[in-house]
DNA sequence: AACCCGTGGGT
DNA sequence: TACCCAAGGGT
């Protein structure tokens, strides 16, 4: 029997007694007694997947299923509501593209099953295409993620380095695919990935295909998959400002009756977010949203995937209309509606205003 | 093809 | 502290 052959069918063993339960995900046992998995519920999760740990989504996934049980439903939500439930997760054209491909779905009637078809929907790659063909119809696709990288660049001793490797790789997993049981197979692999062949100390001793490990035997597991080097992440700053107003029946020290916040531009980044307004940071080069006799509360520091941000929060009580942005009563005001990196300016903004 | 796009946990 | 990197996609 092939080597490929043996590997595929030993992780299919190894998936039927230590499957993550996952709350996305139909089972082995359950799948292998008929149950199919909902297409929905595969694509959403998938979508908050990526680049994204299991640990994070969880809570996002039982709160848009909750608030969203259908495609037909997220179909007809509220841009801005289905932006204040992501509000928190990061890469937020995740978001916008989740509503642009329910609403696509819903207008065709349903989730395409085909990989080609898949892929040509917003938001969906073809990571997120295979994955769901696969997972959700069984059918022969091969789903290469992160995980799987890691998992095959190691099975075949790979060297070089990534992204260069890719196409290596994709070729060197397909030849893991099986012909059935192929959604079993890619969550069995990413599984793998997740919780034995890690990126750092993998646990090779209790590897289900140690002894088909080129990378082990050549003692080279844990240093694979090799990265081109990093470019080193640049510093930005910016100035951002919390304007508030006076509550008329209260004394201002105590309680703003309202927040000034603006919608950030639809595309770039935090892209369609809630934000106070600011400066300097994202190409941006304004002043002061208003009048206020602004002082400065410190500053706050944010890493983003290619800079690092130290952001200088100014506070005060504006003095009539503010120039930009919508002043949200306070009794309005869900900070959790708002991206980490502003939830922090609002924290700072409340222990110290 | 290279760059842009968040966030949080682990080491 | 600093760095790694996660069920990647869009442009």
């Amino acid at each position: 029997m092939r080597d490929e052959t043996v590997i595929s069918a030993r992780l299919l063993e190894w998936y039927d007694r230590h499957a993550r339960d996952l709350p996305w995900r139909v089972g082995p046992a359950e799948r292998a007694a008929g149950r199919i998995p909902d297409p929905y519920r595969v694509w959403l999760s998938e979508i908050m997947l990526q680049q994204t740990t299991v640990a994070a989504v969880a809570g996002y996934f039982h709160r848009f299923t909750a608030r969203w049980p259908t495609v037909e439903a997220l179909a007809a939500a509220r841009d801005e509501d289905v932006m204040a439930e992501w509000a928190g997760l990061g890469y937020y054209a995740r978001a916008r593209n989740l509503l642009g491909c329910a609403r696509a779905v819903a207008a065709r009637g349903g989730f395409p099953t085909t990989r080609e078809t898949l892929l040509t929907l917003p938001g969906i790659g073809p990571y997120t295409a295979a994955a769901i063909s696969a997972i959700a119809h069984d059918s022969p696709e091969t789903v290469v993620d992160g995980n799987v990288e890691r998992v095959v660049a190691r099975l075949f001793a790979v060297r070089t380095p990534l992204p260069a490797a890719k196409p290596e790789l994709v070729r060197l997993a397909a030849s893991l695919t099986p012909q059935r049981r192929a959604g079993d197979h890619a969550q069995a692999m990413m599984d793998l990935g997740a919780t034995i062949c890690t990126p750092r100390s993998p646990a090779c001793g209790i590897c289900p295909v140690v002894d088909l490990c080129r990378a082990r035997a050549l003692g080279i597991a844990a240093e694979l998959p090799a990265r081109a080097a990093k470019t080193p992440k640049p510093r930005r700053e910016g100035i951002v400002w919390v304007g508030t107003t006076p509550d008329a029946a209260l004394p201002a020290a105590i309680l703003p009756a309202a927040v000034l916040l603006e919608r950030r531009p639809a595309r770039g980044l935090l892209g369609g977010t809630l934000a106070f307004p600011s400066t300097g940071w994202d190409g941006s080069d304004q002043g002061p949203p208003g009048d206020a006799d602004w002082r400065e509360l410190g500053k706050v520091r944010h890493v983003f995937t290619h800079f690092q941000l130290d952001l200088t929060v100014m506070a005060g009580v504006l003095m009539g209309q503010p120039r930009r942005g919508q002043l949200i009563a306070q009794s309005e005001f869900d900070p959790a509606a708002l991206p980490s990196l502003m939830r922090k300016v609002w924290n700072r903004a409340k222990d110290q205003g």
